[in-house]
RNA sequence: GCGAAAGUGGCGGAAUUGGUAGACGCGCAAGCCUCAGGAGCUUGUGGUCGUAAGGCCGUGGGGGUUCGAGUCCCCCCUUUCGCACCA
């Protein structure tokens, strides 16, 4: 037998999987079906990396180990294709988007076929082309007719660098999630979708969802953002008399009497109202457009300084009669809330340092039990302590639900106050203006205002002529040919929209179109999608936790509640594989392994020097795959050599005996292999799953060269043990396979099964203790009982020694595992 | 501040869920083989004392429960991640 040549081997069994399309599964038979699901890639210019490998060799070896245990394994793959760097390739090297993605793709697909992966490419979709697009376009029709699209003008954040609207998810830290930018607050007609409807069903559904990471259950809840609490009043007196009250938000409506003044966001309505006879009214009007410019981050800053202004107006604290002043500041943010908010300086920190920066009055609601604190002397706002004092029939009472519930009922009865919920979660913006994305499917007619585009006229292709200049607005405006329509209500001459959806769109149902991939008709099929959705298995990075998981749950509730779907949630389990570093010159630091901070390793010359399998084996083992592990150059060394030793012994079973005395020690080290795989690989355990494997690889080699057992049971071991590897390293197990005279592919032979029988032993190692210490281990029969291993205890010489002549007060006997002789005195016997 | 995780040899990491801590691999050391090797093979490899047998110590720190704790409970410390002037 030769060497091991894993080029030739590879090439070979990479060209049969395709050429006899083994992955392809026909969606009319759902039996047993389990629907995984990588999150499809953005085919970006870059080649893939072994930190990208990561993420699909082990989707790839779990894909391989479903189909062996028997289930129907739909793989499918596809592209996210539309998005912000293909456009930006353009304006820098003059290739169309178009191109530029198509020929990344083809890129892509060749990286895939090296590592040995299988996907059912006959469902593929590629989200940049029409016939998936239409559907976004679809989609978006129906969503505008439930008036779950809509457009309005608001102020929202701009990415100056990207040219672009952002969402409130595409902001990190006030800067731009994809450049780093610090973002700009603009007012702007926008179209969004209304996801804030959907803000309770969408927390309560994650108590359903026991197969999510609860890490990433806690980021939604914590960006939608529930506070349960409520909404009060407060009249405004003097000149502002006949205008309506200042409603404020607050979770803790118990502080009402402590409400010393108010405090509006400088961008809310009533403020240029209020202000509007004040003599310094150009000063402040000033500054709150100011205010209104500052960027998001600065604002928000926890140690930005607070800054207000006093409006002239004052209001009633329906709770204490007083008349307190009505201020603008901008630690209050427009948009959470009503913008507005009772300012109980005793009680919240914030209240209380702009009271004592502004010298306004202090008053306190809860007393501290112990040790009387005035007002004055207030240093720390008292949160969640003390009794209630001066405030009436609530006097005596402690904080909590139930006296926030007591509060607003009081409230409810005198007409000034209610319960309320808000959310931290804002409606998702959904229109971008660039070029690369679907087109929004409406048209402005002057005299019918915004009209839907009939569905018979989808899709509305982007134009593939437009200019790429890189300067302001968006390349589809100045493109006449796509703008000039007309109207399809009134026939005259109207505009096109020429903003294009946000990608998140795209990706947010795209799971559904794999199921009918190739309908051109329908966005896809209920029937085939109710067979099989919702998608068993989802696997990809932390980093969609929020955005795209959580509009794919929306979008997937849009589409339960009009009758497409029967479920609510569009993924049963999720996986997010952790990420890959690597030790990065540039930073001197260990980074996420990325082409920028040229800590990447290509697969390519790892591959063309030892092979996919070896960097499968090697990812796989490299340690827990929802961990982010540290690569290593040189550890990949020791994949190679387990892949090549199972090679030789391969060739070596020639030498085994006919007949070998220990035949059952190696059968019963196969079933316990057995065990642990199939064990580790459900719980997407590959690392052990390996390390398991290469103990097995131990055994059978010990086994073979001191000729311990028989030729039959050597190769029963190495079939098992390819079998086993198979999902792992499917290449060579394929072709040590076959040569081993095996007809059938090992991807479509069964899991090996357990025999638990086998895993019994006459006679095994009891770990002996004394006073909990290990201190021998003693060969004893299985069937002993705790009679006789006492009795074979106390013979152990070490044992005795041990015990040094003392008595036995306790004897603990676990079955099959150990014992432990306790002596101290201090035990009750 | 709120929330989610995690701390085990020189390194990556195991530990059947309360029962032999350090599996498996990398690295390292010694030896074998080879014209040579960045190939292969064998043996060893937590610390410490000891020629050895063996002893003692050891899973971030401190307590506790238990015959027995990496694992359970309490209190700290550290690190990573997410959210945050959110009322």
């Amino acid at each position: 037998m030769n060497g091991y040549e894993h080029k030739q081997v590879e090439s070979k069994w990479q060209e049969r999987w395709e050429k006899q399309r083994v992955s392809e599964v026909d969606l009319k038979n759902a039996r047993d079906k389990y629907y995984m699901l990588m999150m499809f890639p953005y085919p970006s210019g870059d080649r893939l990396h072994v930190g990208h490998g990561r993420n699909y060799i082990l989707g790839d070896a779990l894909y391989r180990y479903l189909r062996m245990r028997g289930r129907r394994a739909l793989n499918p793959m596809g592209w996210d294709s539309f998005g912000l760097p293909a456009e930006n390739a353009a304006i820098q090297r003059g290739i169309h988007p178009r191109d530029w993605t198509l020929d990344n793709i083809r890129v892509m697909k060749k990286q895939f076929r090296k590592w040995g992966i299988l996907y059912d490419w006959s469902k593929e979709i590629t989200s940049c082309l029409p016939d998936y697009y239409k559907f976004n376009q679809w989609l978006f029709l129906q969503m505008l007719e439930k008036v779950l699209a809509y457009k309005r003008r608001a102020p929202v954040n701009w990415c100056p660098s990207c040219r672009t609207v952002l969402a409130n998810e595409q902001v990190v830290e006030g800067a731009c999630e994809r450049c780093g930018t610090a973002v700009e607050q603009r007012e702007l007609e926008q179209w969004f979708f209304r996801i804030t409807d959907f803000a309770d069903r969408l927390l309560a559904g994650l108590e359903g969802l026991p197969g999510w990471p609860e890490k990433v259950k806690a980021m939604q809840r914590n960006w939608i953002g529930r506070s349960q609490g409520g909404e009060i009043d407060f009249s405004l007196v003097g000149q502002f008399d006949s205008l309506a009250p200042i409603t404020v938000f607050t979770t803790r409506p118990d502080t009402v009497h402590g409400a010393t003044f108010l405090v509006l966001a400088p961008e809310h309505p009533l403020a240029a109202v209020l202000v509007a006879g004040h003599p310094e009214r150009e000063a402040i009007a000033a500054w709150i457009e100011k205010v209104r410019k500052t960027p998001r981050i600065e604002r928000e800053g926890e140690s930005s300084p607070k800054e207000g202004r006093f409006t002239g107006a004052m209001a009633t604290n329906g709770a204490t009669g007083d008349a307190i002043p009505v201020w603008l500041a901008n630690y209050v943010l427009p948009d959470y809330g009503s913008g507005a908010i009772m300012a109980v300086p005793a009680h919240d920190g914030r209240d209380l340092a702009f009271a004592r920066q502004e010298g306004l009055p202090v008053r306190l609601v809860y007393h501290p039990e112990a040790g009387a604190v005035t007002a004055d002397e207030l240093k720390q706002p008292i949160l969640h302590e003390g009794r209630i004092r001066g405030c009436g029939e609530f006097d005596g009472l402690s904080g909590g639900a139930e006296t926030i519930q007591r509060f607003i009922a009081w409230m409810e009865k005198g007409g000034w106050g209610r319960a309320k919920v808000t959310y931290r979660l804002r409606d998702w913006l959904i229109s971008r203006q660039r070029y690369w994305g679907t087109p929004i499917p409406v048209v402005y007619c002057d005299a019918c205002g915004i009209v839907p585009v009939p569905e018979s006229e989808l899709p509305i292709e982007l134009p593939y002529e437009v200019e790429f200049t890189g300067k302001e607005g968006n390349p589809l405006s100045r493109c006449a040919a796509f703008v000039n329509t007309i109207c399809p209500r009134c026939k005259k001459p109207s505009r096109r929209e020429t903003d294009t959806m946000d990608t998140f769109v795209d990706s947010s149902w795209y799971y559904l179109r794999y199921l009918s991939a190739r309908d051109s008709q329908r966005i896809f099929d209920p029937g085939t999608a109710a067979r099989w959705a919702p998608v068993d298995q989802y696997i990809g990075g932390i980093e969609h936790a929020i955005l795209h998981l959580l509009y794919a749950r929306f979008i997937c509730r849009v589409l339960h509640d009009m009758g497409l779907v029967p479920f609510e949630e569009p993924f049963t389990n999720l996986f997010n594989q952790g990420m890959i570093t690597r030790f990065a010159e540039k930073t001197g630091r260990v980074e996420k392994m990325s082409k920028s901070k040229g800590n990447a390793v290509s697969p390519d010359p790892l591959i063309e020097e030892m092979g996919a399998d070896t960097e499968r084996v090697y990812t796989l083992f490299l340690g827990p795959p929802e961990d982010e592990v540290e690569w290593s150059d040189e550890a990949v060394s020791g994949a190679y050599r387990f892949l090549h030793r199972i090679w030789r012994l391969a060739g070596r079973l020639e030498e085994c005996p006919p007949t070998a005395p220990s035949d059952e020690a190696l059968e019963r080290l196969r079933h316990v292999t057995i065990q642990r795989v199939t064990r580790d690989l459900d719980r997407f355990k590959f690392n052990t799953a390996v390390a398991a494997l290469m103990e097995f690889l131990n055994g059978l080699t010990r086994a073979v060269e001191d000729k311990t057992a028989s030729k039959i049971c050597c190769e029963a071991a190495l079939d098992t043990l390819l079998q086993l590897l198979h999902p792992m390293a499917p290449h060579i197990t394929e072709e040590l396979w076959e040569m081993r005279g095996h007809g059938q592919s090992l991807l479509d032979t069964d899991w090996p099964v357990l025999d638990e029988a086998k895993l019994a032993r006459e006679q095994f190692l009891l770990v002996v203790q004394v006073d909990g210490k290990l201190r021998d281990r003693i060969e004893v029969e299985s069937v002993w009982g705790e009679k006789e291993v006492r009795l074979a205890v106390l013979q152990s010489l070490k044992v005795q020694e041990h015990l040094g002549g003392r008595e036995v007060q306790k004897f603990v006997f676990i079955p099959g595992r150990l014992v432990n002789l306790v002596t101290r005195k201090d035990m009750p016997a």
